[in-house]
DNA sequence: TCGATATTGAAAACGGATTTCAAAATACAG
DNA sequence: CTGTATTTTGAAATCCGTTTTCAATATCGA
């Protein structure tokens, strides 16, 4: 078994919450995409396999999963929330491609480095942070000069 | 007669739009004001002083200031879109408090720089960038403590 | 001033997130 | 195993901020 289908299973008994077959299937199937998808593509997804589980269940499931960690909830600015499986601790941000909806994840320790030296000069207490480049990927760079 | 009035009645002419009483008490009141509202928080200030101004006009009236570049859209993630005086080609990011809602404002060339270094690797053209950092502001860390 | 065009405000529509609710499933004490 | 309290489910309804619609009104340029 793997490590976040255990992490889940405990904090499913931690809050006293019940393990359900709809909860494993989506959390499966969560698992293994590996991209940053909306609530509704991802019910999409899984409906061609589960076509009993409906969408509360998916929103309310993936809900779970951020709460408890092993999802991270992002807002790209298009209205719709979507989340992405979140490995360890790693901490990555994101090139989010306006022309093709293509997202790149980066890490970079400088910038992580320099946001902590701005939040102590303002004695601010960092919980969390989103970092977000908009703009063209390479592909679609090309595709517009022609 | 101020910069940016000037800016938007050149933008105005340009796209042929016309200006009327409701738009210049809109942009009159947007530059007087120096923080970061809401549309409803907005038009709710607006509405003291002229409650002839629907919320559309409002709404409308601030998308065309982010159009012409006077004002800058931001999505906290709060589930409600706000805007800012856009101050000439200065840019900064955004401390969130997450306990009362502050919102403090930091520049930090280093950490611009270092974008574009990461947008250069992975041969991707900027449009724009959103650095947020969440967390508690000095006066919500003290109160917490108590 | 006239007439074409843009704007306005109220209300409706929209769209995604969230909640409601009655039926079904689960956990767990006995 | 039960029985039962509790949670979960799926469909539909609701919420809530944003955006559009539309008929009346205002603006602009000839």
């Amino acid at each position: 078994m793997k490590k976040q289908e255990e992490l889940f299973l405990e904090f499913l008994a931690r809050k006293r919450l019940k393990n359900t077959s709809q909860r494993m299937i989506i959390l499966k199937a969560f698992l293994r995409q590996n991209s940053h998808l909306s609530t509704e593509d991802f019910y999409l997804q899984l409906r061609k396999k589960h076509p009993g589980i409906g969408y509360a269940t998916v929103h309310r499931t993936l809900k779970l999963f951020a709460e408890c960690g092993i999802a991270a909830e992002h807002n790209f600015g298009d209205g719709q929330m979507r989340f992405e499986v979140c490995h360890d601790n790693e901490h990555h941000d994101h090139l989010v491609c306006t022309g093709c909806g293509r997202i790149i994840e980066f890490e970079n320790q400088q910038i992580e480095q320099l946001q902590l030296d701005v939040a102590r000069t303002h004695k601010f207490f960092i919980k969390s942070h989103r970092l977000e480049l908009y703009g063209l990927c390479s592909d679609c760079v090309a595709t517009e000069q022609q």
